[in-house]
DNA sequence: ACCTGAACACCGTTCAAGT
DNA sequence: ACCTGAACACCGTTCAAGT
């Protein structure tokens, strides 16, 4: 039907359904995490949604390690994509803005798969993508006047914030009743500072009860404390 | 044998093994972990080394959940002890030394346990210990000067670090063989940056290619830097 | 070359039964 | 009250076999 000469090809024939990529493997799997939560992402159940059995994706990844590799740079590449590439221009004395929009970009992306940073966090190589991200922003800092050693220490201290996501050891469960007088005073004798910081805050502005801790909010905090930081080191 | 009048106590023979214990199972299963890592920590291997059957283990923990949330709590316990309590005293002028030596206990550790903050990343409830350990905390910024909302957006922005540990995901690998300049100039053209900071360090000093990222510099780096940023914002 | 079915060695967990 | 054996519904992965 096609003009494929596909009796002379290699190239086996499209048939009724695109033939399995590495690619497809991992843009498959992201999709499913986003539906249905990265539990879901099961070899079998991956496979499932490409139409085909468990066992035919072992003839693209070696095992399911290598998909989560595959997902994580997929992720990354989307951070690529989202920044319409990784090349950019800093100088001295624009590193810190640069830096900082790169960041919160990358953060744009990993809150539409929020699954990903718990994926990430359990890799021990580091993809080709990931690679190149850190190059650039290494590049970034270089441009702006770091010397190799303190860009280097400056690349360990923003850690997993430089891909847009930081654990965050301090969230007060908002589905708590911390409304209630008497819970507080049972809490405030265990918990003096976190209670009276509650109350005071609840005080302040009793309408920031329910989730009164602003991601958004506390995540450029801490990513500018770290500019602060950096930026006297740097001698500014 | 023993002057135990148990047969009119309601407690229980101890017998030939002392009574499973919700104790016993979360100090079994932190373990169970340091000796064979936490991919080992399954029901069935915690009954065996309990010399019990894994369905036993249910009439103490609720699931594998609780389970977990137990060892995390057993562990934030463990930095309790090291500190010898959690309270201390604080004023004005040594907040920053409490603070950072408090940080970096609780980092030895979690040195001793290297698959915790996996584990505490995969958590979502706070358990008791650790909301005790985040109160004495916010009470060393409060006694140091600290606004509650200049100390909310802190315990925010110290995050994981607060408990010892955060994630790098700057950590080139010391098996690559970056050793080989043929390897290093193929690097060269995706990875500018990273080659040459590499190529530098390694001329200023060849003994450094293993290892050379000091895993403790780095985090103490981070730390400096973050309380660099938080004094400042403090007025100091 | 690519895909499959059956099977293996594990999981967490439920249930009915033992003492 | 506490523990158990058998079973269920899953996993990732191997293997021999199909086309």
């Amino acid at each position: 039907m096609v003009s494929n000469t596909m009796d002379q090809l290699t190239e086996s024939d499209p048939g009724q359904r695109p033939p399995l990529s590495r690619e497809r493997l991992f843009q498959a799997a992201i999709d499913l995490a986003d539906r249905r939560g990265i539990e879901a992402v099961t070899m079998r159940n991956l496979a499932a949604d490409l139409g085909v059995e468990a066992m035919s994706l072992y003839h693209h990844v070696a095992n399911k390690q290598a998909l989560l590799d595959g997902v994580v740079d997929g992720v990354v590449a989307d951070i690529e994509t989202e920044l319409g590439g990784f090349d950019v221009v800093a100088d001295a004395h624009s590193w810190r803005k640069v830096l900082r929009d790169r960041i919160l970009t990358a953060r744009r992306v990993m809150l539409r798969h929020p699954w990903a940073p718990a994926v990430i966090e359990t890799r021990t190589i580091t993809t080709p993508t990931t690679l190149r991200y850190m190059d650039t922003l290494l590049g970034i800092l270089l441009q702006g006047g770091f010397s190799y050693d303190l860009a280097h220490h400056t690349m360990h201290a923003i850690g997993s914030r430089a891909l847009g996501f930081s654990q965050e050891l301090f969230q007060p469960n908002p589905d708590d009743d911390t409304g209630s007088n008497d819970t507080l005073a049972a809490m405030a004798i265990e918990l003096p500072n976190i209670v009276g910081m509650l109350s005071t805050i609840v005080h302040d502005d009793p309408d920031t009860t329910l989730g009164w801790c602003d991601d958004q909010t506390e995540f450029e905090f801490g990513i500018d404390v770290l500019l602060d930081g950096l930026e006297r080191r740097l001698g500014g």
